[in-house]
DNA sequence: ATTTTTTTTAACCACTTAGTTAAACCTTAC
DNA sequence: GTAAGGTTTAACTAAGTGGTTAAAAAAAAT
């Protein structure tokens, strides 16, 4: 038991050189990230960098990768399975919310370098990992000829409910300044946000 | 009338170099931008953007503070209106999506710069064109007193009309990937949105 | 012990960056 | 004309940039 060997956060040089990528490139973008910086964070050198991934494109392709994995598998199970629509929006809200209040800085950093690389993510970082929203559109329709929604394009509330859980976390600053907030609210009004979306959306889907 | 110093766009060279920082710097942002492909869109030495404008930095605010004026401003003027709440988020909807549609990059470019440069914004170029909520929220708790909508946060309801206008646009490439759409067809979702999100909203308002 | 292999380093390279300089080029005024 | 002003340029600088190299240090294998 006592084995130095057991996997709890082995602090290889490795490891701790793909953790100051992240920091850096999460916070700074590709353009705005220096190897400089990403070695002096790891309290290396800067060769060593280049040593263990070959260029700076490769880091960070890792990295985002990294990132992407963590977030969209859990979200694509929700979206793709087979739960009953009211069950599966819940869900969904909650999920996502939960995954990016841990990992505030996901959507600005996908959405702003698909912005400037957008053939880099769609060539080889997201192929597989990105959801079918099939399942979820037949639901819709299934349930507005049920009568038990009122009528709505599924793509429109597929994005509104993407839109009013990701955004808040996107324009974070902006929406502190513009409420005045402080972050410790901040962070209690995102948490509400998982009750106040669900809420938001069933309502506005009952029927006429 | 033949004065050639009427004002119809008189491209002179100080305006040409505004014109192609405006392009790179909403294209790569402030660390993606470089001096020399300014000068080059704008058809001039690097030399003259010096001559023009003392520095990156400065140059760079005055775009920003451009591109801010020219969405801030009409805004604010629907939010803090006395229109009537349902005539006021109608508005707002079509203002918002027709301001952005003409100029995509908005709000992508606003919130990827706060998040790099906090301070910058902030302190120098948002202050006072920042629209002030009081009136919408004012007005939100009076109709839910007067029974006319149902209960609901007023700053919960801001954020999700700005997420589902905003986040659409932001998310652009993504949308486009995940619903399977060209170019021309997400033209289309968007116009269609300025319906689509203010139906969404306002069913979700109604009372019980 | 001593080879061999993996880690780590300091010093360096070629290139790009924002920004400068000093001289030439226009206009326009006198 | 020519002097004065603003305008434009080519050539340069100094400080980064990502990336390489060759050799030392440490670990592992024999």
């Amino acid at each position: 038991m006592d084995n130095p060997e057991t996997h709890p956060v082995q602090d290889t040089t490795e490891q701790k050189i793909f953790e100051a990528a992240h920091e850096v490139f999460t916070q700074k973008g590709m353009d705005g990230a220096k190897m400089q910086e990403i070695a002096d964070r790891a309290g290396i050198n800067k060769a060593l960098l280049h040593y263990y991934y070959r260029s700076k494109e490769k880091l960070y392709e890792m990295v985002a990768r990294a990132i992407i994995n963590k977030a969209m598998p859990a979200i694509r199970q929700v979206i793709e399975s087979e739960l009953p629509l009211e069950e599966k929006i819940r869900r969904f809200i909650g999920t996502y919310i939960d995954i990016i209040s841990q990992n505030p800085y996901i959507p600005l950093f996908i959405i702003s370098e698909i912005n400037k690389h957008p053939e880099r993510f769609f060539d080889a970082i997201l192929p597989a990992t990105l959801p079918r929203p099939e399942v979820f559109f037949r639901q819709v329709e299934e349930e507005i000829a049920a009568g038990k929604i009122r009528y709505i394009k599924p793509q429109h509330l597929i994005v509104n409910i993407v839109s009013m859980c990701a955004f808040p976390f996107i324009g974070k600053p902006m929406i502190r300044i513009l409420l005045g907030m402080g972050p410790g609210e901040l962070r209690i009004f995102l948490e509400e946000r998982k009750y106040e979306v669900t809420t938001f959306i069933l309502a506005s889907l009952r029927p006429e």
